[in-house]
DNA sequence: TTGAAAGCGTTACCAC
DNA sequence: GTGGTAACGCTTTCAA
């Protein structure tokens, strides 16, 4: 296919269309739109003229003078990440079932790309749906009053409204099961963080506490599957002791499941592993996983009511609103 | 949080700010857009009230008259699908290093969600990029005109470009490798449809006949672990004396994985199992996936870069380079 | 049924 | 350095 050099001077416009078919820019614009008053010959002699041309109408343009379309910019760390997945999915079907437009952007975990998205996103989008890593008045300084709704940001935010995630309830009946089972080595494979503990190892501890069981048995792994089963392996060299453990998330939980099976422990007799997330993934993995497991759509369905109400300046969810409670799912691996 | 009710009036302009500032227009403009030529008091001024404006300017009014912007919508049947997950990754990762935008949507694989897709999307975006199920003449009728490329359209598209999915190479050397390991009855799991039998069943079928390999061994599944479970016991059932099963695609080759483990089929000595497409998700089964795998991430770079081709009027890729070739990766399973 | 004119909110091109 | 004026391409309102 070659096309004529030169071929894309200048795009077509409502006007071409009109003259084309001798009538005026306003008789173009019924015709296309389906509005009603206008002659059947004339209409398709205006469609013709514009098929002809291969005009299509600027989406600026008509924008501009109706407002109603309304477009979201959803922000994640990355798309392959199974979590993320989930969010965005939950996030596209609530804001499809309103009609609105989203507009995704994978930063691939590198907080240069997530400025680079924060510095564009704005004079694109009515809205941001996201997970940050940069600090709140960073991300303000970019967003400069745009509704803004983050995603499992720990600390309670204060400027932004934030979807929470409270596992608190869910982890504790997770250990309570371990225990039930006859548990009493309970071990976690937690996020490997530069800094501090994650709020998941918090909730941990605290459960582990209620039940009497020693939290020292820690340690951090990478956000994949690969981490998980390194963690693991570090975790039982230390503490032969474990027969069960409590992971960060469902990726290092996997990861947990395939090692134990090469190290020859059987799940979940020898070694029970319980993820956190609740992924649809788990389900594909032997035996099956069993998760303190969020509810991704009622996440993404929450982030999007609360775009609304801040876009459309009615009372907007309270902080206790905004929250997603994990509760267990019991599977084969635990 | 209860904002004043009626307090979103009115969007406020440009104006606004020229007004609080005690400026012009244009004024505005440059302090916004970091344009020189303007005193450094009178910038901050106007930054000032805007800011305590709460001033946003309009995507659309820009957008209209700095014609730079471009974005791209990108359809998928299911995000949830690790197919097309990667494929979206993919094309989000080529067109962020373009500076363009993605609109992704997903149609959660109903023909109803699709057309009304393809209503809305032409207003959207510059360009599409899709795997669609309706007819070409259909798609023509929404798109009119409009840049699209399709993803793994199997009948050579003749109206759009569409990159094309080539796994005889890749599907032969996967026979071939069985039957180098003595496997001499091998089924396929076929993807589940309506009507004809999958290209990649003419693969499948291709390569074992030129292994003199009987090719009657073919058993439809849907398109999910559960799918190739049960397909796989079909097959079983009908065929015991198989020693091997190539499936249409990954997830119909973990599901199948996890039966033949049920069933006691130890893998890949008593069954050896490989799959289609390559996702990462292999690599989390046990025994990891070997599989005919695709370059996502090529398959992602090349439907953008036509699309840059058609929309710029520069020669667009011929059929023959818009190809991704799938070869063989082994792991565990085979 | 059709068309002329006004405007949507912004930036570009000139004068000043 | 700053402010008019004219686009950008479309829809809406109102006359004809």
């Amino acid at each position: 296919m070659v096309s004529t050099p030169g071929a894309e001077p200048r795009k077509i416009t409502i006007n071409d269309v009109a003259r084309s078919a001798g009538v005026s820019r306003q008789t173009v614009s019924r015709a296309l739109n389906d509005k009603g008053e206008i002659d059947s010959d004339t209409k398709q002699r205006v469609l013709d003229a514009a098929r002809a041309l291969g005009y299509r109408p600027s989406r600026f343009a008509r924008g501009l003078v109706r407002q109603d379309t309304m477009t979201i910019g959803l922000v994640i760390p990355d798309l392959l990440n199974p979590f993320f997945t989930e969010v965005a999915a939950a996030a596209l079907e609530a804001a499809r079932s309103r009609g609105w437009h989203v507009v995704v952007y994978d930063t691939t975990d590198r907080a240069e790309e997530e400025r680079g998205t924060l510095q564009v996103i704005t004079s694109q989008v009515d809205a941001v749906i996201g997970y940050f890593s940069c600090s709140e008045s960073e991300l303000e300084s970019y967003t400069r009053g745009m509704p803004v709704v983050l995603i499992g940001r720990e600390g309670r935010s204060t400027r932004f409204s934030s979807i929470r995630i409270d596992g608190e309830r869910g982890v504790h009946a997770a250990i309570a099961h371990l225990v039930a089972r006859g548990h009493t080595r309970i071990g976690m494979l937690d996020h490997h963080t530069r800094a501090e503990p994650s709020i998941r190892h918090d909730w941990f501890t605290a459960a582990a506490k209620a039940h009497g069981v020693d939290t020292g048995r820690v340690v951090g792994a990478d956000q994949s599957a690969d981490g998980g089963g390194e963690a693991l392996r570090t975790l039982l060299a230390a503490h032969p002791e474990v027969t069960a453990v409590f992971t960060f998330n469902d990726i290092i939980a996997i990861g947990a499941l395939r090692e134990a099976r090469r190290l020859g422990r059987r799940v979940p007799r020898d070694l029970a592993v319980i993820g956190f997330d609740g992924l649809q993934l788990g389900a594909l993995v032997e035996p099956p996983l069993s998760s303190v497991a969020l509810d991704t759509r009622k996440l993404g369905a929450l982030a999007i009511e609360q775009v609304a109400r801040l876009l459309s300046g009615l009372d907007t969810l309270e902080a206790d609103e905004l929250v997603v409670h994990a509760e267990l799912h019991l599977s084969g691996s635990a």
